[in-house]
RNA sequence: GGAGAUAUAGCUCAGCCGGGAUGAGCGUUCGCCUCACACGCGAGAGGUCGUGGGUUCGAGCCCCACUGUCUCCACCA
């Protein structure tokens, strides 16, 4: 039986309810089950340092919805959730918290610090996931991964060693990018470009043996200390003499050469560039061409070196302050010039990136990336929206090598271990004691640990039980879709592209659906600094994780960013009321009415037509769903709930609910009735499940209450589309009701009655089949269009002269109201109405007299136009007719 | 320096295969507390689809150029 049902929809009591039901009946849970087939999402891991934000909400709501609606679909369908270690941020995370205890870090040593992480995650790892838990996500928590656990660390560990077998995993010097407040290497895609306002400084290099100078140009003129050589392009007249000459490096003792490389661009600067090999990546470049020495100059805190002589110690922004100080006073400034430029920094902490010579290592790319590319190409692997596989061909194509070595406590420990008896390096799945070259025992791992990608480049497989061959892997991988932001395409998407083919020989996913940005109201990102963040917890406090997660997928087509407003908030909680509202009305009229399926033949032409709608409205819905336009198929949904059963089916059905007078017991009305019922209750239903993705909660707190004998609409069918719900024929008749009745609010507005005045409606049309539909459909007209009593008839006969009327295609409509009625306005009414109409004639005739298009246009294209033109041409008519009448 | 996205109603955005902008929400105007809902109901107003060309019987949609905005990539010292 129907509960008693709040006013307004009170979200708050209700979502912490549902979703530990769902817990407790373990409708999230995916298994391995061969009759059904297999839906797989993974869960883009969030960091355990991480706080749930507007990009969390939207990208957990997007998998929800394709989750939820599988399972619907009768997939076995499993989203595989997870947490990543974020090895840099967490270990800033935990040094800072260890500062603040006054406990230092290096005093603390490795294992200490491991310890006190290892602990930290165990108290704050778990905040994030409970965070997801508020918005709906229906992930398989008891799948729940982390990064680090055991079966991810040995898949992290056999990859590692596969890769270096096949000679893919290498160490060597190379420049690399280094945070020195961070103290680590980073690779490429942790380098972010920001264009900063510098300087450039010009400054003269005197030449050995002679008079005279060579002017260079430097944006960072400490790293003249490490200078090894000047170069000039081989071409350029003006320092063809000087080439091979020496150059007295001011400041130091040191000389260097001058050397030609084509690198050099003549018209750059002045044409000579001073070359530091172990801090630019194109000095180290040309260094390598030509045998240059390479001058480290700085420690890994950024302060200058033993290298650097007398500025040893200082940091290395003091140092260019005292550099430049002192070129002055020698004479060797010629001039300092404005220049912004863009400047590596990383990107977590935004300290200006070092390139340094380091040894490191690295993950060879250029066999990896082949198959990754060619994904693509075969369409093994495809973007939504489509664009976005050129960013990420542009990035494969373009590719470094990838430096995988962190300088960090905090992650996968490299399984390399280096016998200082005989330099053997050993690389192996075991820890090894004996050295397998010379059998010394002294072995000594590697410090270093792996860039947290690494693992997360695993985590569609490695989630699933691989390297072993377990059911899940076999079953549920490849995954099918992966839900993520455009920003981390880099970072991530690739990474777990080619490292599946290379370790299963398939793409991880088929599909990548890409989002964007969630930006505040003004269009400006979400950030910290500006202070412009929106909490989705406390949005969901305020509206329910249901009002959310809609206002994040409405009008939003996949990949564009989004703006959030509490405006659209709004928007949404009101539609979470409309919803809720009509189904209180529907239980408020059940009560009490047998609501078992009734036959055709009981049903009435606006049930035969409700009908008929939500059935190709979940046809729709489905195939905008197939083409990931979730945003779309939302918004059709929101429009039939709205627009075609609130406020036309049920304002339709109102006349049946109601007995009149001696109409109780009636037989015809109750039949009625329960008809009525039964339709308003099967649309509902079908409603609520299409909504279901989006909206959870409210569908399934109303789905209960309908029907005390359903226990949850999560584990309900998907509305297919059913053979016996598609009455064609119907629309016809409901859409012209729906017509007489628009046009005569119409009027009644125009002339303005008052909506609780009642008066009389004649219907004219003169053919009969018209007419039976407005016969059947009389007590529209007193509910809808505040009729007191309505008279269909084939002619005018007995209609006041004076009565104002509505024109439709099918039918004329009198509404005698002679005491309100203004013939002139009346006559400018009919005449506006007339100039559309010649508009719209016009806009026909174009078409249709024109040769080409009846030569050209397909049939029905023409065949609907000529209908158009017979439609207003008839209405024409009668709206003519009219305002003669009116005009004699 | 390359690449991409975007330009549609006052605002925020949809617009599938080229075929009347039939767009949606918010805002706005007018009228309504009509026994599900004022978080509501009814009726309106509001758009040369950035500019200029082209293809086509027909272009918001396809092609070219231009302009504005945004983003990504990139080792010009």
């Amino acid at each position: 039986m129907a509960k008693e049902l709040s006013k307004t929809y009170n979200p708050t009591e209700i979502e912490d309810r549902l979703y530990q039901k769902w817990l407790n009946k373990k409708y999230f849970a995916a298994n391995v089950n061969k009759a059904k087939k297999p839906f797989t999402i993974v869960m883009p891991p969030p960091n355990i340092t991480g706080q749930l934000h507007m990009g969390h909400a939207l990208d957990n709501t997007l998998q929800d919805i394709l989750i939820r609606w599988k399972r619907m679909q009768g997939f076995e369908a499993l989203w595989q959730p997870g947490t990543d270690h974020a090895s840099i941020a967490t270990e800033v995370k935990i040094t800072n918290m260890l500062k603040d205890k006054g406990i230092d870090k290096a005093e603390l040593g490795r294992e200490g610090f491991l310890k006190e992480a290892w602990k930290w995650r165990a108290e704050y790892g778990s905040r994030i996931v409970s965070q997801l838990k508020k918005l709906g996500s229906s992930a398989d928590w008891d799948r729940e991964r982390f990064t680090m656990d055991e079966g991810c660390s040995k898949a992290v560990r056999e990859v590692f060693c596969r890769l270096y077998e096949k000679g893919y995993i290498y160490q060597g010097s190379r420049i690399i990018n280094w945070c020195p407040v961070c103290q680590t290497s980073l690779s490429d895609a942790e380098v972010e470009h920001e264009e900063q306002h510098g300087h450039f400084w010009h400054i003269l290099y005197p030449i050995v043996g002679q008079d005279g100078f060579v002017e260079i140009a430097t944006t960072r003129p400490e790293t003249l200390l490490g200078d090894t050589a000047v170069a000039v392009n081989p071409d350029d007249e003006r320092y063809k003499e000087l080439v091979g000459k020496m150059l007295k490096l001011p400041l130091t003792d040191r000389e260097i050469p001058v050397i030609a490389d084509a690198y050099v661009d003549k018209e750059f600067g002045t044409g000579c560039v001073k070359i530091t090999p172990a801090h630019d990546p194109n000095d180290f470049e040309v260094g390598k061409r030509h045998n240059l020495e390479e001058i480290n100059i700085l420690n890994d805190d950024g302060t200058i070196n033993e290298n650097g002589g007398k500025y040893c110690g200082m940091d290395r922004y003091e140092a260019r302050k005292v550099m430049v100080e002192e070129l002055k006073e020698q004479g060797l400034l010629v001039k300092v010039v404005d220049h912004t430029h863009n400047v590596g920094t990383h990107d977590r902490c935004h300290t200006t990136v070092e390139p340094m010579i380091k040894k490191q290592w690295f993950v060879r790319m250029d066999e990896l990336a082949k198959p990754a590319i060619e994904a693509i190409k075969t369409g093994e692997l495809k973007f939504v929206p489509e664009h976005f596989d050129k960013t990420y061909l542009h990035w494969l194509e373009t590719i470094h090598d990838w430096c995988i070595s962190r300088q960090l406590w905090w992650g996968h420990r490299i399984p390399a271990w280096t016998c200082p008896d005989c330099g053997e390096l050993i690389v192996s799945r075991e820890d090894p004691t004996v050295c397998p070259k010379c059998g010394g025992t002294r072995l000594v791992q590697d410090e270093d640990s792996l860039d947290t990608w690494f693992s997360s480049a695993l985590w569609p497989f490695s989630t699933l039980g691989w390297p072993e061959k377990t059911p899940e892997m076999e079953y549920f991988f490849p995954t099918d879709v992966l839900v993520t932001g455009y920003d981390i395409i880099f970072f991530w998407v690739i990474r777990m592209v080619f490292s599946s083919y290379e370790q299963t020989g398939k793409s991880p996913f088929h599909t990548v659906l890409i989002h964007g940005l969630v930006r505040d109201e003004l269009g400006r990102k979400m950030s910290k600094s500006l202070g412009n963040g929106i909490d989705p917890l406390e949005v969901i406090d305020r509206y329910g994780a249901d009002a959310l997660r809609l206002t994040l997928v409405t009008g939003n087509a996949p990949g564009n960013d989004m703006r959030f407003s509490y405006t659209k908030m709004d928007a949404s909680r009101n539609f979470a009321n409309k919803v809720w509202n009509a189904s209180r009305f529907i239980m408020m009229n059940m009560e009490g009415v047998d609501t078992a399926k009734v036959t055709t033949d009981m049903l009435a032409d606006e049930d035969k037509w409700i009908l008929t709608k939500v059935n190709h409205l979940a046809a729709e819905v489905t195939d905008n769903m197939d083409n990931y336009d979730l945003g779309i198929a939302l918004q059709k949904i929101y429009d039939f709930i709205w627009d075609e059963f609130c406020d036309w089916y049920i304002e339709m059905v109102k006349p049946r609910m109601y007995a009149r007078e001696g109409q109780e017991d009636d037989a015809a009305f109750l039949q009625s009735r329960r008809a009525a019922c039964w339709t308003l209750k099967t649309v509902l239903i079908q409603s609520l499940k299409l909504l279901h993705p989006y909206m959870p909660f409210i569908t399934e707190e109303i789905f209960c209450n309908l029907q005390d004998d359903e226990e949850s609409i999560m584990v309900s069918a998907w509305p297919v589309e059913k053979q016996e719900w598609s009455f064609d024929d119907v629309e016809h008749k409901v859409e012209m009701m729906k017509e007489a009745v628009r046009a005569i609010r119409q009027v009644r507005t125009d002339m303005n009655v008052a909506p609780g005045k009642k008066a009389a409606v004649f219907v004219v049309s003169e053919n009969e089949a018209v007419r039976k539909v407005f016969e059947d459909g009389k007590a529209f007209f007193a509910a809808l269009g505040s009729a007191s009593h309505v008279a269909i008839q084939a002619d005018k006969a007995g209609i006041p002269d004076d009565a104002v009327s509505a024109v439709t295609a099918n039918a004329s409509m009198y509404i005698p109201l002679a005491e309100l009625i203004d013939i002139d306005k009346e006559i400018a009414r009919l005449e506006k109405e007339e100039k559309r109409l010649k508009g719209e004639l016009a806009r026909s005739a174009g078409m249709l007299r024109n040769e080409k298009f009846l030569s050209k246009a397909p049939a029905d294209k023409i065949a609907e136009e000529k209908a158009k033109e017979a439609k207003y041409t008839q209405l024409m008519e009668q709206v003519q007719a009219r305002l003669a009448q009116l005009k004699k």
